[in-house]
DNA sequence: TGTTCACATGAATATATGTTCATATGTCTA
DNA sequence: TAGACATATGAACATATATTCATGTGAACA
């Protein structure tokens, strides 16, 4: 909040408190904004998509998206830390699927953007 | 592609075809991650936020969101260069104001994740 | 015409983030 | 039980991004 600009005279004051007042509180948009930037990765957004077609272990994806298991892995830690993907293991593999579709729901919507 | 992980035969390739073929293009997701990268932004969602309540200048933004002048007028040309602000100058100041209320509707959606 | 006001912008800086590399863990099989 | 396989993970590295700082631009005004 710098002094040196804007004069309260050059504020419309009735503005400010409008607006002020229509906003939502602070932890409202470090949430939402966390959540997409969640989605603002090219590979995440990938890994979601293909998993919203199919489950797949962590060699599919590799394969299919053309990633180092190791990249895949990391991703697909901060999806699961995020409570966006699910797993289940089954001999030595790992198999991750969406946890919900709502957040492919939201990727669909960010299309007509 | 390394080749030193997931032999052939480990992988399921009916599957990784069914989900190439439903998967859209590189292009397609480029695009939308870029989209919610823009969004994934504290201060960047409370500009946008902020100017769906009201058309504000530079200096309002900046009193309002606690933000310096400059930060507020480089997250700005970021959104206007993304279409999602336009702006109108009279005399020294000069109004934001959304575009469209897409890229709000998108938000709101993001709400319920 | 010089000064103030409102905003824009380039450069520098600090920080966040994604990938790679090396390695650890756990499971299955010969 | 040794080795291969599948995945996870810490550290190092490179890059991207947001803010600050300093300064430039243009309009109003005395």
């Amino acid at each position: 909040m710098s002094s040196e600009v804007c004069e309260i005279k050059s504020l419309r004051q009735d503005v400010l408190e409008k607006v002020s007042n229509e906003m939502e509180d602070n932890e409202f948009y470090e949430k939402i904004s966390s959540t997409f930037k969640l989605l603002g990765d090219y590979n995440r957004i990938r890994i979601i998509s293909a998993l919203h077609c199919h489950e797949m272990c962590v060699c599919e994806l590799s394969i299919l998206l053309d990633m180092s298991q190791s990249s895949i892995s990391h991703q697909l830690r901060i999806l699961r830390h995020n409570n966006f993907v699910k797993y289940r293991k089954e001999d030595k593999k790992v198999f991750y699927s969406l946890n919900n579709s709502q957040i492919y729901d939201l990727i669909k919507e960010g299309e007509s953007i």
